[in-house]
RNA sequence: GGAGAGGUGGCAGAGCGGUUGAAUGCACCGGUCUUGAAAACCGGCGGGCCUUCGCGGGUCUCGUGAGUUCGAAUCUCACCCUCUCCGCCA
């Protein structure tokens, strides 16, 4: 059961609808959810009416039957009570299961600051960091100044497993675990998070916690015929972390940076960034996720970005940053920034993160909640999270950026102690 | 994989099929006492949902789900999880 409670009020029910407008999705659905939850409380109501009648009587006969009277006049009334129950209580289960799903559909209330726009077309630029580099020769797309090295195996990827993807051999594998290292050490060391190595694997219950699903359950892959799921990021098992649970207003913020890797089926891409390792069924990534009080998440939001932000930096990789619009926004989002690198070899930025802020979107569906100091009523936390960064297309940035008039890459200031070299030949 | 034990409130730990949301202890919060603190004493102390302007009332919740019963934390079944021993394995 999520969201009835802010629905239910007014002023917050006049911005939602908005924002669904500015989404660009589905009213009626709203519509459906509001009369379908008067319908659970009428319902609701006359069930408690009823189990009270039968609960008091049910009192009278166990009176009775103690001092040996008879009472099977009261356990006749009782038992036509609990036909009637019965019944009422299949009805209530039609209108609360209906709602529950409408609600899963529901995508979260969009923040102020979120610029109104259709496509990615309209999302708005807040800065850039570097300048576009310029080359004397023609930069080459990664796959091919990675396949001349002999760092990726393309094709026997595709023998083995399929397409989308890869081996990374020699000093390909060895950049590959250098970024990650470099990325995790100044999370931990530098930027307050807590390393984390969450299972690969979660179970259906966690996939709706992050609002994956039902939306996105196209997108995972599944274990046949196991409640399982190879999990798309490391958001699923991160969000889920504190399921359930109500911590102390003093555990917060949590800040963890949880590195796995993470698969996609990626239905319904076909054809799209086919070529080197921009689109993989199988990547790393190091996600940076937080609770923290619902006061603090814009705060942390920035924070979180300007986290990720730095590992550009310090790769001295030129990107910008910018804020998605209504319409480009993902479900359960309130408010997210792209940070996107600049390609070389496509002359054009990529995203390399996404730092989103779910209020107490995700929050509701795992029911992570904190009693706040001064006492009163547990409140939701709110969640965040962001890519701090996808490593492959890191790696994909280094090669690009880096590459060198002759096909070598050179390494990265930052990275050549992880790396034990300075060029990659 | 085989054999056994167990899952009760923040923790520890009782609980006969009958008014038990649950004894007791600890922790926690408020108060008395104290210059202050401790100790002692008194009181309070889970969450969801429905209802009420509020006080309050109702209902659900003792791993999860179904069932037996007028009535289930207590009985039955299934599932999940934890622990111990054996086997196997990185």
């Amino acid at each position: 059961m999520i969201y009835i409670k802010n629905l239910e009020d007014d002023s917050y029910l006049k911005t939602y609808k908005e924002s669904l407008r500015a989404r660009g999705s589905d009213e009626s659905v709203l519509e459906k959810v509001l009369m379908l939850n008067q319908a659970r409380k009428e319902k609701t109501h006359s069930i408690e009416m009823k189990k009270n009648e039968q609960k008091k009587l049910s009192a009278v006969i166990g009176q009775k039957k103690k001092s040996g009277e008879d009472a099977e006049a009261e356990m006749n009334s009782v038992q036509s009570m609990k036909s009637e129950i019965k019944a009422l209580e299949e009805d209530f289960e039609t209108t609360r299961s209906e709602l529950d799903d409408l609600l899963m559909q529901l995508p979260n209330k969009i923040h102020e600051s979120v610029p109104e726009g259709r496509s990615d077309k309209d999302n708005r630029v807040e800065r850039a960091h570097g300048e576009v580099p310029q080359f004397s020769f023609k930069p080459q797309p990664h796959y091919e100044i990675a396949e001349k090295l002999g760092i990726v195996d393309f094709e026997r990827a595709s023998k083995v497993s399929g397409a989308r993807f890869s081996f990374l051999m020699g000093a390909g594998a060895r950049l590959e675990r250098a970024v990650a290292n470099f990325m995790l050490d100044l999370h931990t060391e530098q930027n307050g998070y807590k390393e984390v190595l969450p299972p690969y694997i979660v179970n259906t219950e966690s996939m709706y916690g992050t609002g994956q699903f039902p939306k996105f359950q196209e997108d995972v892959f599944h274990l046949e015929g196991l409640p399982y799921y190879l999990i798309p990021t490391a958001e699923a098992p991160m969000t889920n972390y504190f399921r359930g649970e109500t911590l102390n207003e003093s555990d917060l913020p949590q800040r963890f940076a949880a590195y796995s890797s993470c698969f996609r089926s990626e239905a319904g891409s076909y054809g799209k960034d086919t070529k080197g390792l921009i689109r993989q069924h199988q990547f790393e990534k190091v996600e940076l996720m937080t609770f923290v009080h619902p006061d603090q998440s814009y705060e942390e939001h920035d924070r979180l970005t300007n986290n990720a932000e730095e590992v550009l930096k310090r790769l001295e990789l030129h990107y910008r940053v910018s804020t998605l619009c209504s319409g480009d926004i993902s479900f359960g989002a309130a408010k997210c920034y792209d940070l996107e690198v600049w390609l070389p070899g496509e002359d054009g930025y990529r995203e390399i993160s996404s730092c989103s802020n779910f209020e107490d979107f995700q929050a509701r569906r795992v029911n992570t909640r904190f009693k706040p100091k001064g006492g009163g009523k547990p409140r939701y936390v709110h969640t965040l999270n962001g890519s701090g960064l996808a490593i492959g297309r890191t790696v994909i940035a280094i090669i690009e950026n880096y590459q060198q008039e002759d096909g070598s890459i050179k390494v990265p200031d930052v990275l050549q102690k992880y790396l034990g070299a300075s060029i990659i030949r």
